[in-house]
DNA sequence: TTTTCTATTGCAATCGTTTGGATTAAGGAT
DNA sequence: ATCCTTAATCCAAACGATTGCAATAGAAAA
């Protein structure tokens, strides 16, 4: 069979004898077809090579059977798109939406004006938008009118958002963090990290919820503001070590601020664990690859990942759909213990 | 202006008094519309909040304008996804698609049968396809027939591709970091990669085009087998550590194996780089924050993805594209030399 | 004023599916 | 043999844009 332009169901039906409505149930499995039928054009469809066009199903059926992700990595986002977090996130919903044959469109916006979420939405071009962190969430949702319902955001937990919102449970994490760390004795904590991101805030919080109590009554912790760079957080650290503060273990807030921690303290010649513990957050691959590893917190992306593909699937569907928070569970490794 | 059902073009030619058609040439800037004309046509459709619907545009106009980029993580395929190179990749393909205003679906199969590249193209989800790795591509692309027309490859330059290629000049940066090494005195030098892979082999091929000539005849080169993960080479090195062969540098096939190699060698109480000198390959943001940093080739992924990009919309347009080299260069960091 | 021309606008077909309702064929009951 | 029921198939109208061609209006030319 030569194939003279593209083969379509009005080819199929000519071939196989049958109106082409028939081809379509026949291709969807429609109950209403006999099998003998069926297996005609499935066998004709697979000899011609025969494949369904997406964008004529689209137009009729009003969908798009795609999922788009938006990963917002302009300066004043405090991301930073090199986090290897950011992968395993889109690795995670992308296998997600193909386990529900969803394709996923993404959108890396390096300033906010450059944002797709309407137009992707409006469009058709997605039936649905994960959004990975919540800077400014709530107006930029608004803006959205009805399509606000087709959005699910990846974030800190906070009550205010009147957005569907998914996270692992930061706040159980940082408690994690710091109980893992008051049992190994440390009680001079630096945090790194910059609070004003509610994700940071509650890993803070939790820390603190360990602490409190148990010490005089100022704060506990030493602040150290950074953004998700590492590079900046190099050099905070390196200065910190140049400082007069004393600290004996350092909580940052991503694996990727924890990693440049470590080779801050090891280049100012101080040693890890021993002289300074280090814990980070995402248990991203490369912790476990660097030495002393890295102790941290597995927010289970995969899992955070499915979860946000189904809520995101049964809004689409009109459901409505709660927050929800992905278990968090601590991962020692020699950077709080010695070997 | 209540919207009751979403604005169509059929709303707004009712809205303005003139013929659906006028609109579609008003808000695609058409020369046959009067300038007044169009300018009511513009203001009723910001007006509405009326957004183009995407999937009627696409099947009339036969194209979608999205791209897709295939990430083929599987087992098999040598790569792992954690990888943050990819990231980069990503990024960069994201960024030039969208200066064109296409938008970008990413497919990341995880077995070789669930690879989408039919799919997407055939079904016309995609108008071209970007493929990240040329493991069995001249298979793969043979079975999409016309549509291997809308493919580019991202991968290593060999003669025999019958396929639009775009990749880092790999002969030369392995041959600079071959010069690199042997300027500053280091002479037995250890590969560290799997060089069945096109890229890979091109390294090594550039590398030993230095050192040929300069040693007695047996390969100079002590070659030690890695797939891209960097657990694998931890252990590998570790390994090599503990064997009595003698290696004063080492020469990654990536900066993921270069970082794991050097934390491999911290950890057997060797010093780099006054002991082992250790050289990467993709320049990923991680190199430059671990200690010492890591001396790497930058492949520029930047402009690979924006050639790529470029080379791909060409194709679409029926035009011929012959392969093309990103250049590639040497950054020089403390994995090299001593402080 | 009539004619001619050109700058705008309108008409209608088309892209390839899906799907509700009408139609036909086949089998069973009488 | 006739009628009825049900199972299988066909018909035709969407979905919402784009675009070649026909039509109209207004200005310019005669």
């Amino acid at each position: 069979m030569s194939i003279s332009g593209k083969m379509t169901m009005v080819g199929l039906a000519r071939l196989s004898g049958v109106d082409i409505s028939t081809v379509s149930r026949a291709l969807n499995d429609s109950p209403l077809v006999t099998a003998k039928t069926k297996e005609t054009i499935l066998r004709l469809a697979s000899e011609t090579g025969y494949e369904i066009n997406a964008r004529a199903r689209n137009l009729r059926k009003q969908s798009s059977q795609t999922l788009g992700i938006v990963i917002p990595v302009y300066p004043g986002s405090h991301q930073n798109l090199s986090d290897p977090f950011f992968l395993e996130m889109i690795g995670a919903v992308s296998q997600a939406a193909a386990k529900h044959d969803y394709d996923l469109i993404i959108n890396l916006p390096r300033t906010p004006s450059e944002i797709a979420e309407q137009r992707l939405l409006l469009s058709g071009k997605a039936d649905g938008l994960i959004v990975i962190g919540q800077a400014g969430r709530t107006e930029r949702l608004k803006s959205l009118g009805e399509a606000a319902n087709r959005v699910v955001v990846w974030g800190g937990m906070v009550d205010a958002a009147d957005y569907t919102l998914v996270g692992s449970d930061n706040f159980e994490g940082g408690r994690l963090v710091g109980q893992h760390l008051k049992n190994i004795g440390r009680n001079q904590i630096a945090f790194l990290g910059d609070i004003n991101l509610p994700e940071v805030r509650l890993r803070y919080d939790g820390l603190l919820s360990v602490l409190n109590g148990h010490r005089d009554n100022h704060d506990p912790v030493l602040m150290i503001p950074s953004s998700f760079d590492g590079h900046e957080a190099y050099r905070k650290i390196c200065e910190l070590c140049d400082g007069p503060k004393r600290f004996d273990a350092i909580f940052a807030a991503s694996d990727v601020l924890g990693i440049a921690a470590i080779h801050a303290i090891q280049s100012k010649g101080l040693r890890v664990p021993d002289d300074v513990a280090v814990v980070g957050y995402d248990n991203i691959g490369q912790a476990a690859m660097i030495s002393p590893g890295l102790t941290t917190i597995d927010q289970n992306i995969a899992l955070g990942g499915e979860i946000m593909v189904n809520a995101l699937i049964d809004k689409i569907a009109g459901k409505t759909v709660k927050a929800s928070l992905t278990p968090t569970n601590l991962v020692v490794r020699g950077s709080t213990q010695s070997r």
